[in-house]
RNA sequence: UGCCCCGUGGUGUAAUUGGCAACACGCCUGACUCUGGAUCAGGAAAGUCUAGGUUCGAGCCCUAGCGGGGCAGCCA
């Protein structure tokens, strides 16, 4: 028997190949039950879609359970504002979690409790040691650690003066809970960790009613066991701590899932830390969490990306135990991909090009019929105007082209999509020899749809009717960093490689006014320029904002 | 000088669990095209970190080495 899961598929990865084990041995009963549980002190990245895509996704595959969890155990880095953007990001990111979204704030009392049992065996003692000492007493890497003075306390004095650090009778950092284990593991999180530690400090569900909180170790597990979760996903850096994660369900004999981890995805040209993003935003560096250069899921949404492009990028990367940077190309192409079958297309010219057809009655307008989506033909059509004076890219037209170039050439031909070829007459310029205009003939048998053309040329452009096309501001978006691994060496040295032309607005594009009454977070694709969409931050309905989500596949500028 | 994890085309993931390395992205050709997009057809690109060993047979197992990552928060 291979690796198939209930629904007879291929296992995707190892998890489900453990999953699929248990599921014949019945370990859980049959039972699958994950979790996503971020702690609320910052947005969303792509690395986190990936986590909640890999948790929901099993329990879909296996007809299982998925929570949301909030790991709010530090109050100190802790808010609502996190809390409710990430319950929007994954509901948006579409990973079910029905009515079961709990916080392990909520389970304060119970964890309280069996810290006391935990004592009362003999396995827990509060410790006075400073900061300070209990570093020193830690040991290093290759030596072992020596016991605190105060680890052989009394049950009964430990249980006293536990009771008396949740009364908040002292200080910050004056007291801990600590695990009594073993000093002189090779494993450092086994010498003795602490379990809990006095901060008074406002928690964002809890408010003042407790001063001594849990530390991650101690609590996760709990937090785990009381959902009665089967499989317990996590990232690599806790590979460590899963003995810990171990030995406290043992010792308290409770329900026990099964730790399991995987490497998180990094991609290249950006960070995906929360301390890193947390001093972009707090550092201006970029205009907010949400901001569409930022890799975090608020920020990609804005920046256009759907969630089926999102769930499909993070489907390829593939779950393994490799530290891994995932190309920025293969996120590239999940929206392309997502976009070119959904969104309707437009035309807009972004920095435009006045051409005058000069043998175009002055003041006819034609409704030319434009097909919305090719890919789609459900999607229907539309009407374009067109009249005497039109603009086009100006990089749609060159006074001395180089080989292969195949679209305006002085007294060369091209097709203008859905209307005409027109011919290239006459090339205007200034004083400053700037080409201001371009005066163009149109062959009125070439009129698109018709079938009457006996003319083929090789190129076909883009275009706005002069009196009809609206302006609208364009934000075109460049990867954030100049370098693959920015966060490679130092700290702070990744600020170094920060693309200062990551942006660049271009406030006056003209766009076919059939987009005039567009929404905030309409998508469409320019065509031959890219996939848009108007932002939900900036756009009103005076002026429109499209966001450059991802340019279209280009083999021509690549080449020169 | 400790412990844990991981080394497969440029990138990421796979290989029926020991049977002559596949898929996706990217790249390059060509076809088609009223988007230099899409689509279609083809191609280059790893011999699986190294060296031994077990075996009829090793990317999968064993040993040693090398390389990368993680761990000394009262963060998660």
């Amino acid at each position: 028997m291979g690796a198939n899961n209930s629904e007879g598929h291929k296992a995707k990865n190892f998890i489900y190949e453990i999953i699929d084990n248990d599921m014949k041995t019945n370990k859980w009963g049959g039972r699958v039950h994950t979790r996503f549980p971020p702690e609320p002190n910052g947005y969303l990245h792509i690395g986190h879609a990936a986590s909640i895509c890999l948790n929901y996704g099993i329990a879909r595959d296996y007809n299982g359970k998925f929570n949301l969890r909030f790991d709010d155990t530090n109050p100190e880095k802790e808010e609502t504002e996190y809390v409710e953007s990430i319950i929007e990001d994954v509901k948006w990111l579409g990973a079910d979690f029905e009515d079961r979204i709990f916080y392990a704030s909520d389970y304060f009392e119970q964890m309280y409790n069996w810290a006391v049992e935990l004592i009362k065996k003999g396995k827990a003692y509060v410790d006075d040691l400073s900061a300070e000492e209990i570093r020193e007493y830690r040991g290093t890497l290759t030596e072992p650690g020596k016991e605190s003075p105060y680890r052989s306390r009394s049950i009964k004095e430990n249980l006293d003066l536990f009771e008396r650090m949740r009364k908040g009778e002292f200080k910050n950092g004056e007291k801990v809970l600590r695990a009594k284990i073993d000093m002189s593991s090779p494993n450092l999180n086994l010498r003795d960790p602490i379990m809990y530690r006095i901060v008074h400090a406002e928690h964002h569900r809890q408010g003042n009613a407790w001063c001594i909180y849990p530390t991650y170790d101690w609590a996760h597990g709990l937090e785990d066991s009381i959902e009665r979760i089967t499989h317990s996903i996590c990232t690599l850096e806790f590979e460590n701590h899963r003995p810990l994660y171990d030995w406290f369900l043992n010792e308290l004999g409770i329900y026990h899932p099964q730790q399991i981890e995987f490497a998180r995805i990094n991609l290249n040209y950006t960070v995906m830390s929360k301390r890193k993003l947390l001093k972009l935003v707090q550092e201006k560096y970029v205009d907010g969490w949400d901001d569409p250069r930022m890799p975090t899921v608020s920020g990609l949404r804005r920046r256009g990306y759907t969630p089926e492009a999102i769930r499909n990028f993070t489907d390829n990367s593939g779950i393994a135990k490799r530290d891994k940077v995932s190309d920025i190309s293969l996120l590239e192409f999940s929206i392309r991909d997502d976009l070119n079958k959904k969104a309707q297309r437009a035309m807009a010219v972004l920095k435009p090009l006045k051409v005058v057809i000069i043998n175009y009655p002055e003041n006819k307008i034609e409704e030319l019929d434009a097909i919305n989506n090719p890919e789609d033909h459900s999607m229907g059509s539309r009407k374009i105007p067109f009249c005497k004076e039109i603009y086009i890219e100006q990089t749609d037209f060159m006074e001395n082209p180089p080989k292969g170039y195949y679209r305006l050439v002085p007294g060369g031909e091209v097709r203008l999509r859905y209307a005409y070829i027109i011919k290239c007459e006459e090339v205007i310029k200034n004083d400053k020899n700037e080409i201001v205009e371009l005066r163009c003939s149109y062959d009125p048998d070439t009129k698109s749809g018709t079938g009457t053309s006996k003319k083929k040329v090789k190129g076909t452009i883009h275009w706005v009717s002069a009196k009809h096309a609206f302006e609208a501001e364009v934000r075109l978006y460049d990867r954030l960093f100049t370098v693959e691994t920015p966060d490679a060496g130092k700290e702070n040295d990744f600020l170094d490689f920060i693309n200062s032309n990551s942006l660049e607005i271009i406030s006056n594009a003209l766009i076919e006014p059939s987009l005039k009454n567009s929404n905030p977070g309409d998508k469409f694709q320019f065509e031959r320029l890219g996939y848009f969409c108007v932002d939900t931050k900036y756009s009103t309905k005076e002026k429109l904002v499209f966001n450059r989500t991802v340019g279209l596949k280009d083999s021509w500028t690549k080449k020169v």
